[in-house]
DNA sequence: GCCAACGTTGGC
DNA sequence: GCCAACGTTGGC
């Protein structure tokens, strides 16, 4: 059971689509970083429990609690022609980039703002988010700064 | 394998 | 819109 942290940029998914989504779940597509691409792959698990992250907006940080209910699949956007995310180097037989689906679990009662986690960043120890040039868009997170985010709630 | 140029991320 | 950070690309 691992814990994850995953960013998103409201204006292109944020968690009020994935709440609107049937059974509350989608498939987190687009990733096109290696290092991102093989925690997709080869680590996340289902039941695994991530941070749903709001990044490049008016107020970055924390809005719910995401569950990973399929494990690493070939993102089919890679394959598309035309697509945003489309990649020749990747076709289905070799596919590159991967992707997970997540449910919603719960929205917090409020956000755990970025503001507020560097406040508290003391107590939160080496969260690798705020790091100054973190710029993947999903890192792990220890079971003990889970429980000391979520105590920000 | 080095490294400069370039593109992207993301807070402000 | 700015800019620091850093991943990726491509020439050599």
């Amino acid at each position: 059971m691992n814990y994850w942290l995953m960013k998103s940029e409201p204006s292109t998914f944020g968690i009020d689509h994935l709440a609107k989504k049937p059974r509350r779940r989608a498939a987190w597509d687009g990733v096109r970083n290696y290092t991102v691409r093989n925690m997709l792959r080869d680590q996340m698990k289902i039941g695994d429990l991530a941070f749903f992250y709001h990044s490049s907006c008016e107020v970055p940080g924390i809005y719910g609690v995401v569950r990973v209910v399929r494990e690493g699949y070939p993102d089919p956007t890679a394959f598309k022609r035309g697509h945003a995310h489309f990649d020749a180097g990747s076709d289905r037989a070799t596919p590159r980039w991967f992707m997970v689906d997540v449910e919603l679990e719960r929205r917090l009662s409020r956000p755990i703002t970025l503001a507020t986690l560097h406040a508290n960043a003391k107590a939160l120890g080496e969260l690798l988010i705020l790091k100054r040039g973190n710029r993947l868009s999903i890192v792990p997170v220890s079971a003990e700064q889970w429980r000391a985010v979520l105590a920000l709630e």
